[in-house]
DNA sequence: GACGGTTCTGCGCTTTTATGCATGCATTTT
DNA sequence: AAAATGCATGCATAAAAGCGCAGAACCGTC
């Protein structure tokens, strides 16, 4: 049996029944637990599976259990979020993607501030509906559990519908020769269609997502107008993004 | 049963009672009860729950903060949601409007069922969300705020697509003669299509709604299937429903 | 086909984790 | 005062994870 074909047994199996143990792939599959364990580490770090002690859990479980708030990025996710909103002015349309700094973001809107926000992620709308001047738009389509955000083709053509003024995509790996990469093919579908949707397009990443990839690209770093991080714009890990011809801020 | 899979079982305990107690729960999952209080221990470290001695209570439960003004209607809510969720089989398409029972109706779907739910209501979208085996379809449009769901004609033609076999509808006033009314332009165009794209068409309503009316109009008696209510379907004040042809739970 | 390099897999080892049990303590009930 | 209940702690054990390594399989090249 092939590895690729042990890894999508496994991921039908996950996905189907939710949880999966060690001791039963290695039996079915007939293979030590050590290789299945390896296997289990892979899809841990595509994102596609959690792995825990004596298996894995499929995403959609384990949501359950909001990871431990990481004060340290938080503080971080919250300067890019005020660097962010000071984008916007009264009146925009506003696309933005999922992603914890997106909804960072939102808890980050001036009281004051009237604009349109479209978006698919649930975490995100909610905040935003709390928000007494803000319209708020949500694309419809199936839930995708792992990233709570909508996805699919209705999705994507609703977008494609959209010609917003600012586009805000919270990003998981970007690099000057990769471009911006993620772990999931239907978000990486969704933010192709809102990277063509927004007139700037602004990404926001913590600086620990710099300078690293991911299996699945997005786009090209030409493609975006601004970068937002924590950094301080003159900070030398930002000069390469610079030089290709990218507003940082 | 692996530990995640426990601690997310017991989550969705407390959710559903609001308390748990340590020995019941050692007796479910066949477990010793020094294993579930370090459980409980953990999930309070994350502060999912809240130990007390010889179980944990949810937190929204204990939570002053949030007004469980009613706690009367609470009960009652949870009475109908319970009703409710039992009508639902595995493999349905579940069409719901939003309003406080259907949030109690979502938190009270068991865990292994798996179904797919069709809503616009964003607050009953997040419990199915934090469901395993739920598939979960947001109807798009904009937000309206007053009720958190999303209105307009583009949600109305997209509910008008789909053809599911239940239709769950929290309702505001319900009557023999005037039908069911409500009070939001919006929202009544949203049931309309609800119940026309619905084959069976399931009403939930707390006792204090029934025989009272409010200016906009849904529909007639005659277009819903089901009645839920938390009464016993042998209460007086329903026998004018069950005159009418409505099956009541 | 022979070859060096890479990837994949299984084995033996140690370390970590998860669980249950025994003990002692504090609080409540009888 | 005695009994019962729940909790904290330490300990024992089994299972799982991590690690390094060696053989096997695979790959492109010559």
């Amino acid at each position: 049996m092939l590895k690729r074909e042990r890894q999508a047994y496994i991921l039908h199996q996950v996905n189907l029944h939710n949880k999966v143990l060690s001791s039963n792939l290695s039996q079915e599959m007939n293979v030590s637990e050590d290789t299945i364990r390896r296997d289990l580490l892979e899809l841990t770090g595509q994102g596609k599976i959690i792995k825990v002690h004596g298996g894995a859990l499929s995403h959609s479980f384990s949501n359950f259990y909001t990871p431990v708030n990481d004060i340290y990025s938080y503080a971080n996710k919250k300067t890019i979020a005020e660097k962010a909103a000071s984008l916007i002015r009264s009146g925009m349309f506003v696309l933005t993607s999922g992603g914890t700094t997106i909804i960072e973001l939102a808890r980050a809107l001036p009281l004051d501030l009237k604009a349109t926000f479209i978006s698919g992620s649930i975490p995100a709308i909610v905040e935003y509906m709390n928000h007494p001047n803000i319209e708020v738009i949500i694309v419809g389509d199936k839930i995708s559990k792992s990233s709570k955000i909508t996805v699919g083709g209705e999705a994507i053509a609703k977008i494609k519908q959209i010609k917003a003024e600012l586009c805000f995509l919270g990003i998981n790996a970007i690099d000057v020769h990769h471009g911006i990469t993620d772990n999931d093919w239907d978000v990486v579908q969704l933010k192709k269609a809102m990277i063509e949707s927004g007139q700037k397009v602004v990404c926001l990443s913590i600086s620990e997502k710099l300078n690293s990839f991911q299996p699945i690209k997005v786009c090209d770093v030409q493609q975006i107008d601004t970068l937002i991080t924590e950094l301080d714009p003159k900070d030398p890990l930002l000069s390469p993004y610079i030089d290709a011809g990218i507003q940082v801020l």
